[in-house]
DNA sequence: ATGAAAGCGCTAACAC
DNA sequence: GTGTTAGCGCTTTCAT
């Protein structure tokens, strides 16, 4: 419990050294001429001691505290965010650094003094997060320090961020229908405005007209974007003549409602209806049945960019000049997209 | 960016009094007799200033670092696991603490290095925490601070651990199913050997015996805890004559293959049959259609607990005793759940 | 090759 | 009431 470390006097006591030359030997402090002889008995007391550096005093001393605030607006928490921290937790244990965890709610003035107390313990820099891919205004404060955003770019001014690539995926999954011979193909878009929105239904434009089918508005219905949402607008887009022979939608979870309009309608997934979606929550895609073929966001990669980015900054104290970044999404192929009814085949 | 903070010093400067001076102001330390002309002054100054003390350098002379380490081994991070650590982290706030994230693979060498990670940075305690309710072997250098585990139970030592109530979830499960008039209820089992699994089957019979049902074994089937698991047990129990009326699932994904079985057969939720599941991940639960009547998990409460215990736990130097605490899983009431087919209405 | 001493920013015992 | 001083554990400059 409160048992009292050891500290670097004792190991320089028990050494026979001073508490100078047991830190340069325990920090190999380049340029310093020590014999081995030195070296070795200092290490094996240390070791012996089990001495360990108190880090609080070294970064006091350093002006460095090897942590970095990693701070998000998770309110709900979705199942991503995990994935998120464990990129960045891993990469910055390649540094040696923790993270100093935080979630603010919605409130800006929470948000301010949450950074103030990241700010208070001395991290060497920020990650702000997002917990899905925004536009954010963070406070200003977020200045006093290095910063990075993830899954989230600022209005106004200009942070280092890392977003995915929503027309880049969305294009990747109208891809795998086009190449299925599919060329009725519906989305199931989402009614919030947020960059997913757009982006998701750009890339789904930009395929079709790409493939040289004109985008018809009266294939796309925006829903709320869980399975409720889902399933009525599939139905809407499912239950009439000449329907979509597949359908892109929002998110998995939309796909998730999807599947359910296609059992009410006795439609089959993949015979009579193909589905992809976004975002490869596994519990839903590789839970749904037939699996669900999706597009997987990079948050894992984002957790990692947004370390090894603001490391960079740190070490350059803000003057290396850092590229923003559009992260893949790669499709997940699972078995929800087959060539369209009629097709026999290919 | 790198601009040096204000100190301490400077207050005093500015204010044209001594640092203790100002320490006493601000720290509002109890027995010393200072007018409201210096207080205010000072506090006038410091405010100016934007003056936040360095939490590294009182965190170095108070010995307590007002930080409290999280480690946990999530793996593929289950979505609960957010929950689990917004509860900690707001129960942290309360005492002006943050958390020290890590989250350790499998392996007990490199959780070991990390636990002496967060010694070195002098956390005051560490929350040491499973992904789900497991047994668990802590590193015998979690002994050298104060400690609680979450969602875990330890072989061998006595730590203080917060574990959900699996055998009186389960008794609510089954209790919204008897209510109902069923008497005929399964049990999708998982086959691992872990508490809830144990706990859950315990729950059940026991359910089952109080009401006056002899449990039967071939009602329970036991298969992979995940959608496809539950798809097949679900077929094992309902594709036979005298099928139940009513199952019990494990977990919300096997709930979720229940539903699959259900649909494949040509049953109806509730009508024809009442599924309940466990866990409440509310992708599944609020996604299916209708939604999943489901017992939920105290993660939220298990972080707070953590955090209050292990404040205790600091405060009292490991002096005070703590109780283990097991804590309630509450039903949540969706649409999965009728009376049995034939009963017309109740 | 090794060590004395200063100082990172802060609190607190003790003087005045 | 207020200030002086020591020291938390460490790194590093500058002597020797």
């Amino acid at each position: 419990m409160g048992q009292t470390r050891v500290t670097i006097r004792e190991v320089a006591a028990r050494a026979g050294f001073s508490i100078t030359t047991v830190s340069h030997v325990l920090n190999e402090v380049p340029g310093k001429r020590i014999p081995d002889s030195t070296r070795m008995l200092v290490k094996a007391v240390a070791d012996d001691l089990g001495y360990r550096p108190n880090r609080l005093a070294q970064g006091l001393r350093l002006q460095r505290s090897d942590t970095i605030g990693f701070i998000s607006d998770w309110i709900a928490t979705s199942p991503h965010a995990g994935q998120t921290i464990v990129g960045a937790q891993q990469a910055a244990s390649e540094y040696g650094s923790l993270l100093l965890l935080m979630n603010s709610g919605t409130d800006a003035d929470l948000e301010t003094r949450e950074i103030r107390a990241l700010l208070d313990r001395q991290v060497d820099g920020i990650i702000y997060a997002a917990e899905y891919h925004r536009l954010v205004t963070p406070p200003a404060l977020l200045h006093d320090t290095h910063a990075v955003l993830l899954d989230a770019r600022a209005t106004g001014s200009d942070w280092a961020y890392a977003v995915p690539d929503e027309v880049g995926g969305a294009l990747t999954a109208v891809g795998a229908l086009l190449e299925q011979g599919h060329r009725n193909i519906g989305h199931l878009s989402n009614v919030d405005d947020i960059p997913a929105t757009a982006g998701r239904l750009d890339g789904y434009r930009t395929g079709l007209s790409r493939a040289g089918i004109a985008p018809h508005d009266d294939l796309v219905v925006a829903e709320e974007s869980d399975a409720t949402g889902g399933y009525r607008a599939a139905m809407a887009l499912l239950d009439r003549p000449n329907r979509p022979t597949a359908l892109f939608c929002f998110n998995d979870r939309m796909a998730m409602g999807a599947y359910q309009a296609a059992t009410a309608l006795g439609l089959a997934i993949p015979q009579d209806l193909s589905i992809v979606g976004f975002d490869d929550q596994e519990i839903i895609s590789a839970g749904l049945r037939p699996g669900l073929t999706t597009v997987a966001l990079p948050h894992r990669e984002m957790g990692q960019w947004a370390v090894h980015t603001l490391m960079r900054l740190i070490k350059s104290d803000g003057r290396e000049a850092v590229e923003p970044v559009v992260l893949p999404c790669p499709l997940v192929r699972r078995a929800s997209v087959g060539s369209p009814p009629g097709t026999c085949g290919r």
